[in-house]
RNA sequence: GCGCCUGUAGCUCAGUAGGAUAGAGCAACGGCCUUCUAAGCCGUGUGCCAGGGGUUCGAAUCCCUUCAGGCGCACCA
């Protein structure tokens, strides 16, 4: 348990004694106790915690807001604990301030779990898979794949931080209808570098990337398949090219710092039989029907607008079915306690009807089950949008964004906005590697704080006792209380599935390490306080290499 | 037409379960390096929180409605 959670709790149960012996003086009546909530005030003023309970009993105790306030004050017995005073302000507000001696255990704490500091066992013992990026495996990734990426990964770090034990997958669209037209482009691609004259597929993949494939396999193999069944040997292509992709995007993606515990192919549904015994168990439950010759699933009954198509009339499954069989092989099969999927806006419509089917399966969807909708990612260059259209080849690739923006920048700007902003990527802005960059501000801050300690290390006299109390000043103050917010931050992040809290907290602790160096040097005459004031940049060097860590960004030494 | 997301300072966005005087960065202007990294710090000002109703002690936050932008509403994925 943390210092503020200790904080909280011991505030908290000193309020609600007070409260027992008003109640018990009879200067009110409580009929159902309001729960006791602490908020950390906006304004330093109003002390570290304030409640407004006060404010909550007028109703039932039919007395005014301030009236209850005092009586609660005069009741609070602060002796021995860390209040050093409680005040009434406003409407009604009791607000708590802290003897500043509460600051100094945070660095010893920081400093007896160093790297762990921040992590919490909220969700121990409970497993989690986090689904991100999927993107479709017949071309390259681009830059909606990027903020997927830089999200999911994150996402899965703090709830690792959390106490989850965590899975990383990528599902692979290796079957359906973009894998046939996948096989028809190959296909027509290879004929045509053959010298054969035959018409590209409509609704075919145009990307260079598709001819580029059929150059090398033609390169590798001659024209020896040219006499080949059409069928057999777009199966051949498709295999080539998928291989070729995966490859790819496996190399990309360890490129920008994402690992995956799981590639979970979409075909291997087909082939276990699990789409089968989904279908069944839908079927034997009364969840579906026949109409027009194909299968339809009763979403209506689980709140959709209309009923969806499990299998088409010819026979195939749709993508909904298999989306059901595999989200079913998480649930049930491998036993997920609960599962997360970063998707994009444009498949947002989708998220009812796989949460009703999940429902229609026994799985407790409402709880256990969310999806992470990310607003779509614009390309703004030279100050205007650039539309991208994945079939035209037009996307910006993922690779081309690393290379020019480089990988921390590209993971800190993705995250600089929460999943449900609409975001415009600035290519010029991001390309300019300025000080604008709120990246190297941050790292900046972790990089002046190794340089000091370079040099403190042979500086500082040993034999000085360690006095955290030696800190006094506005600024030292400041950066503990910063340091002291980084767990709840954390639990924050994971209860809302917004990675981005983190990023703006790293910039919040950076604010708060710069003001402090610029107010107080460390390196000072007395080496009792140079040995208090090393102990709290070290702290905060672990606190922001924590930070980076999970943000997947690099804690530089030097800059 | 229906559903989801968004609308807060000139720009990009925060805003904690409804809380006290609505905040930060960028941009603008003015200061701060003979001492630990000036990629830094300090200071100055800006808001009909898209508009209109409602709920209550109290609303940027919740409900209704209008407007504007994005995305969906396939036997595509």
């Amino acid at each position: 348990m943390y210092i503020r959670d200790k904080i909280s709790e011991q505030i908290k149960e000193i309020t609600a004694k007070a409260l027992d012996k008003a109640v018990a003086s009879g200067a009110f009546a409580v009929e159902t106790m309001p729960d006791l909530f602490l908020e950390i005030p906006r304004e330093k003023e109003h002390g570290e915690y304030s409640t407004n309970i006060a404010m909550q009993l007028p109703k039932q105790t039919k007395k005014p807001p301030r009236f209850i306030a005092e009586t609660l004050v005069a009741n609070i017995e602060t002796e021995g604990s860390c209040i050093d005073s409680v005040e009434i302000a406003g409407p009604g507000f009791i607000n708590f301030k802290l003897k500043k001696s509460w600051h100094y255990p945070v660095l010893e704490e920081i400093a007896a779990m160093k790297k762990d500091y921040g992590r919490s066992q909220k969700h121990a013992g409970k497993t989690f898979n986090l689904e991100f990026i999927s993107a479709n495996p017949t071309g390259p990734m681009h830059m909606g794949n990027a903020r997927g990426g830089a999200i999911g990964d994150i996402l899965a770090s703090i709830a690792d931080w959390t106490g989850y034990e965590v899975t990383r997958e990528f599902y692979i669209n290796d079957a359906g209808n973009q894998i046939v037209k996948f096989g028809d482009s190959l296909d027509a691609r290879y004929r045509q570098l053959l010298g054969e004259d035959v018409p590209f597929p409509e609704d075919g993949y145009q990307g260079e990337d598709i001819t580029e494939h059929m150059k090398n396999f033609i390169a590798e193999h001659g024209d020896v398949h040219q006499a080949m069944e059409s069928a057999e040997r777009k199966e051949l292509l498709i295999d080539y090219a998928l291989n070729k992709n995966l490859d790819q995007i496996k190399s990309d993606l360890a490129a920008y710092g994402i690992h995956y515990d799981v590639w979970f192919s979409e075909q291997s549904l087909y082939d276990s039989g699990a789409i089968e015994d989904t279908i069944v168990r839908l079927k034997k439950g009364g969840y579906t029907y026949e109409k027009d010759g194909a299968l339809w699933f009763k979403s209506t009954e689980f709140g959709s607008e209309k009923d969806d198509v499990l299998v088409r009339a010819n026979g195939i499954p749709t993508y909904f079915m298999g989306d059901i069989a595999y989200h079913a092989n998480k649930y049930i099969t491998r036993g997920f306690d609960r599962c997360i999927n970063v998707w994009g806006a444009d498949h947002h419509g989708h998220v009812a009807r796989l949460a009703g089917a999940l429902t229609a399966l026994g799985i407790d969807a409402a709880d256990n089950f969310d999806v992470v909708i990310m607003q779509l990612v614009r390309l703004l260059r030279n100050g205007e949008v650039t539309r991208m259209s994945k079939r035209k080849g037009k996307a910006i690739a993922l690779t081309d964004l690393i290379d020019e923006v480089g990988v921390d920048a590209t993971r800190f700007f993705f995250n600089l906005r929460s999943p449900d902003s609409h975001f415009d990527f600035d290519l010029d802005l991001a390309m300019e590697q300025s000080s604008d960059n709120p990246v190297f501000y941050v790292q900046y801050a972790h990089a002046r704080i190794c340089s000091i300690i370079r040099q403190m290390t042979e500086e500082l006299d040993a034999a000085a006792p360690l006095e955290l109390t030696r800190l006094t000043e506005k600024e030292e103050f400041n950066l503990i209380e910063v340091l002291s917010l980084f767990p709840d931050e954390i639990l924050a992040a994971e209860d809302r599935l917004d990675p981005s809290k983190i990023t703006r907290y790293t910039i919040d602790l950076a604010s708060a390490f710069h003001s402090f160096y610029n107010a107080c040097h460390v390196r000072v005459e007395d080496k009792v306080l140079m040995k208090a004031r090393v102990a709290l940049i070290e702290a905060t060097q672990q606190v922001i290499e924590n930070a980076l860590g999970i943000l997947g960004i690099s804690a530089p030494e030097r800059m």
